[in-house]
DNA sequence: CCGACTATCTGTAGAATGACACTTAGTCAC
DNA sequence: GTGACTAAGTGTCATTCTACAGATAGTCGG
């Protein structure tokens, strides 16, 4: 599973993978869900979306689940995607795990 | 502390401005210890690394603290851009908090 | 002088992003 | 039929990133 070479991924890409890990979705419902589930005003444009998902389609990121009902096209993670996602989220835990500490102590030296 | 807008932050940009929330710090060092701190892979190349810096300098997220021997330009992180690694490193505890839980339980799913 | 290491920085090419506007089409309420 | 909402896309432009290579220069050891 050669996910190096891909890290670290983009933060978009990251929240859009997150959302799938946890359920499947078609575009529009990606949109939605990562407007509520980011508070700091993270914003999906359409026009990068569906490029995004393209592009993850072609890596083997996603595949696509078959359509819903004819009408939207619903994307499911892959276990290429999965692994991904598992290996951004231990490496930002990493990064948390150093900087939270430093940035606190950093303030007053 | 106008920090919304740049949020989120690029990885590497995150990288770099954690560092120098650790200790005020020059382009080589820099390069050095996002090599060492990262396992994961992530390099930071000087061609980007120095466009970079002049860019975060001209956002007012970083300032030179002079130099060091004449030789090296040190580089020390301000309180915009403290407070900007601050609100990155908040909105992506956020995300692990939503992100981890779903990732272990969407598998079996 | 030569080589290795430290250090800053430019040039370039290809890919991707971000933000804008726009098209097409089905559903639902009125 | 009109308008609002859901849904999937395309087109374009400026900016940016990444990765490659190379220029320039000081220090230290041999």
């Amino acid at each position: 599973m050669d996910v190096h070479g891909h890290l670290p991924l983009a933060p978009r890409d990251l929240l859009i993978l997150a959302v799938l890990a946890e359920r499947p979705s078609h575009g529009y419902g990606l949109i939605k869900a990562v407007e509520e589930r980011s508070e700091s005003g993270v914003l999906l444009d359409p026009a990068n979306l569906y490029r995004v998902l393209r592009r993850m389609r072609e890596l083997g990121w996603i595949e696509e689940a078959g359509d819903d009902e004819g009408r939207r096209r619903v994307h499911r993670i892959t276990d290429r995607g999965h692994a991904l996602v598992s290996a951004e989220l231990a490496r930002l835990e990493r990064l948390l795990g150093q900087a939270r500490p430093a940035l606190a102590q950093g303030r007053s030296g």
